[in-house]
DNA sequence: TAATTCGCTAGACCGA
DNA sequence: TCGGTCTAGCGAA
């Protein structure tokens, strides 16, 4: 018997004529392999009416394979306060069927819809991206032996497992790769040739192009054939693979094109195995990771670690790195590689690789953060990367409760989520602002508000609703009781996680600190820990979730409600005015008062509120504004500040929304600019006068009035077609390709004064540079950017189509 | 296979 | 033709 650590990747499990037989895929110092655990088997938890009930069950044959149960165990697991059974299967086929049957006799089974791997995950409590400790035995199969290996003769079987922590990267080799194909009329997967690939990793970074002009950088290959050989042969020397939407793309596309051209495309001897997910796929490989860095932006997009308007590769180096990155166009590519012409052909090889990079340095950079919510979920990188915060929060759930001994809730059925979803939950309190010119605002918020009113009040759905005569104080004031006297599974996880990630930001900033190191691991362990804490709020009031409790999430809110208003009403009564407020924050108006006043009636506040709950000093600021709605009364989220640097902080307005032209948007934010730092609404004038003379002239370019807008359903499913839709639909009468999920950028041309404005919507490459309505623009995106703001300062609409402050008109501003 | 609610604005749509 | 209502999108927290 050896005792091995190992890196542990990927759990699968695979069929004999017996059993299905779990395994995971390690990588020790030396090589990566399967470890076989064949004393694990599936199985759900079950809550029979009596003995007698189990014994028939255990006599009972199921399916038309008439199998029986491997067996029924007691457990210390408990599901909704009762004692569960374990129910024990030979084969997942087993438990599926059997699953079907034992609802139909009427018995409550939990957890039937786990799958295998992640059971495995769950039970052992395994951290893929970490390591483990397992004491393993070679076994030599033989024919007529039960269990038998696919291909060798020994095989490693685990005797006992068990998590240990080890450091991550050491030892795993990290490369991207990126195709570039013939553009076709008509976008098919495989349907055209690949004429160049790139690999980038830290070893190694190549091109690679055939029957084509050889150019700088590219390393020529006889044909496609070799170039998908070679491709094949180098991404199989990577423990992770890299791509950027591989799912969908590179690797459907690499196994299409090795099928037509009668070659193999096998990673680790086999065929790439497509996964519906969703809506879209996820390609898995055997023995190796697939990461798709585009999924990963995906979720730093939804998280909102990141906002680019688009998620291509040249936004991203952009945004993310700061690096720009030159775009080629299909059309591009098509005639760089059939002319030969050199110097297209070196932009184009340029671009290839700089593709593979950009997506080499997406992994290196986010890995870390992945890698540790895999630890704290339980689940293999693969999955963490393609998961949506629910699933999160739900794995990190069920692996918390399973060392708990709670067996998780059923998912919903479909008329429950119905009935959530059509009772929404009350949600946060904004306080209507006092629109206007502001100085000397102090902004406070709540440090993680949600989360902190859980762990202060013990909210969860076991401590609902208790009988004890003690906790009738810790009721929400939409009356919802929660226990006071044992701890509930959210507030005992939350809590643990919110210290953990203090701890761990205080670690990061004393090491930058004191030694300059900036420690991306521990970093991106509290990042981690953030991402799913900022998260857990939602899974709550989430129709799907299992866990779902609308009593928790509307407690939440409730108390939430609460705080901010007692907040409110407590900076007014030590003399401050308040401004503003939005769900944990609040806005004061300095007056006279001081900062040390500010810090004094924070510190007030603190000393009433639950330990754990914290109210904070956001920020000073010199000016602020806020604006009146078009139809009256204050605009709530839409505000823009200054600080005593004159940093310039603008939240809400047309500026940072991206369906708005560049035109709007930066005069918006040049007026914005003049009246915060300068006081000077006379420049704000003039400048929205020269951005209109300059519509008028017809000179502006068209980049400036693009708008972007998302097509987020196909264009026949539309009720009311507004300006994107009419655009998408003429583009594909022209034979653009379009469909959910599709960025637009459209622009308003010059037709006929009398059509409407989704008639003269075009999309943007289908424009001349000057076909633009200056009317349309200077009406419906200029004015009304600047118009509101303008007016808080006495100015007219008239003041700034004419020029200047027209007298007498607003003598009184 | 989808975290939540609150809020603003534009432009189509529809009936008088 | 007008004005109210509805659809749609996106951002704040």
């Amino acid at each position: 018997m050896a005792k091995i650590t190992a890196l542990l990747l990927d759990v699968s499990y695979e069929d004999d004529s017996v059993n299905s037989v779990l395994k995971i895929f390690v990588k020790d110092k030396k090589e990566s392999y399967w470890v076989f655990d064949t004393n694990f088997h599936p199985y759900f938890y079950a809550i029979f009416y009596d003995e007698k009930e189990i014994e028939k069950i255990r006599g009972m044959n199921f399916g038309e394979e008439k199998f029986s149960v491997l067996e029924i165990k007691e457990t210390r697991m408990v599901a909704q306060g009762k004692a569960v059974h374990k129910v024990v299967f030979k084969k997942v086929s087993h438990l599926v069927q059997a699953r079907k049957d034992f609802h139909d006799i009427g018995i409550k089974r939990f957890e039937y819809d786990v799958p295998f791997s992640k059971r495995y995950l769950f039970d052992n409590a395994l951290e893929p991206g970490n390591f483990v400790e397992m004491e393993i035995e070679e076994i030599k199969t033989s024919k007529g032996k039960i269990y038998e290996t696919k291909k060798g003769e020994v095989r490693r079987e685990i005797k006992s497992i068990k998590k240990v922590d080890g450091d991550f990267f050491e030892n795993a080799v990290v490369g991207a790769f990126d195709l570039e194909t013939w553009s076709g009329k008509k976008f098919e997967v495989g349907a055209e040739p690949i004429l160049m690939a790139s690999i980038f990793s830290d070893d190694e970074q190549k091109v690679y192009s055939y029957e084509t002009k050889k150019v700088k950088g590219m390393e020529m290959l006889d044909n496609e054939r070799e170039l998908v050989d070679t491709v094949t042969k180098k991404i199989n020397e990577f423990d992770f693979i890299v791509t950027y939407n591989g799912d969908n793309f590179d690797f459907p596309y690499m196994k299409k094109r090795a099928d037509k051209l009668k070659t193999k495309f096998l990673i680790n001897g086999e065929e790439i195995r497509v996964k519906r997910h969703g809506l879209d796929n996820a390609v898995e490989l055997e023995g190796k990771q697939h990461i798709d860095a585009y999924q990963i932006m995906k979720l730093l997009q939804r998280t909102g670690s990141v906002n680019t308007v688009k998620l291509d590769l040249e936004s991203v180096s952009e945004k993310v790195f700061g690096v720009y990155k030159e775009k080629v166009f299909p059309s591009e590519i098509n005639d760089a590689w059939k002319t030969g012409d050199a110097k297209k052909l070196t932009r184009l090889v340029d671009y290839n690789l700089k593709d593979s990079e950009v997506t080499y340095k997406i992994a290196k950079d986010f890995l870390p953060l992945f890698i540790e919510i895999s630890k704290l979920t339980s689940q293999t990188l693969a999955d963490t990367t393609r998961a949506t915060t629910s699933q999160m929060v739900e794995d990190l759930l069920m692996k918390e409760a399973h060392l708990r001994g709670v067996v998780a809730p059923n998912k919903p059925h479909e008329g429950d989520v119905k009935t959530r979803t059509e009772n929404p939950i009350k949600g946060a309190f904004v306080k209507e602002p006092l629109a206007g010119l502001h100085e000397q605002i102090a902004v406070l918020d709540f440090a993680s508000l949600y989360p902190s009113i859980i762990i202060s009040h013990n909210i969860s759905p076991e401590t609902l609703n208790c009988a004890h005569a003690e906790c009738k104080k810790n009721v929400s004031s939409d009356g919802t009781g929660f226990c006071t006297k044992e701890k509930g599974l959210f507030p005992e996880i939350i809590e643990r996680m919110l210290k953990q990630r203090l701890k761990l930001k205080s670690e990061y900033k004393k090491k930058k600190k004191e030694k300059g190191i900036d420690d991306r691991v521990l970093f991106a362990k509290q990042w981690a820990l953030k991402i799913i804490l900022n998260s857990v709020y939602g899974y709550l009031g989430y129709a799907r979730a299992r866990w779902y409790s609308r009593e928790c999430a509307s407690a939440v809110t409730a108390w939430a409600r609460g705080y901010i208003q007692d907040t409110i009403k407590h900076a007014e009564k030590e003399g401050f005015k308040v401004l503003y407020g939005d769900t944990d924050s609040t806005f004061l108006l300095m007056g006279k008062k001081t900062k040390g006043d500010v810090e004094e009636f924070t510190e007030k506040v603190n000393k009433i509120l639950p330990e754990t709950m914290e109210l904070e000093i956001d920020g000073f600021y010199k000016r602020g504004l806020f604006v009146t709605k078009r139809e009256g009364g204050a605009a709530k989220k839409r505000y823009a500040l200054i600080d005593e640097k004159g940093n310039l902080k603008i939240v809400g307005f047309e500026y940072v929304r991206r369906d708005w032209c560049n035109a709007a948007k930066e005069t918006q934010k040049k007026v914005i600019e003049l009246v915060l730092s300068q006081g000077n609404p006379a420049e704000a004038v003039k400048f929205v006068r020269k951005t209109i003379e300059e519509l008028k002239s017809g000179n502006m370019p068209k980049k400036e009035l693009a708008i972007m807008t998302l097509l987020q359903r196909e264009p026949k499913d539309y009720d009311s077609i507004g300006p994107h839709v009419a655009a998408a639909e003429k583009a594909i009468a022209r034979g653009k390709q379009l469909g959910v999920g599709s960025m637009l950028s459209f622009i308003i041309t010059k037709w006929n004064e009398k059509a409407s404005i989704s008639d003269k919507a075009e999309l943007e490459e289908f424009v001349e540079e000057g076909n633009y309505d200056a009317n349309y623009y200077i009406e419906n995106q200029v004015l009304p950017a600047v118009i509101r703001i303008m007016q808080e300062l006495g100015y007219s609409r008239e003041d700034l189509l004419q020029g200047g402050k027209q007298t007498g008109l607003s003598a009184w501003g």
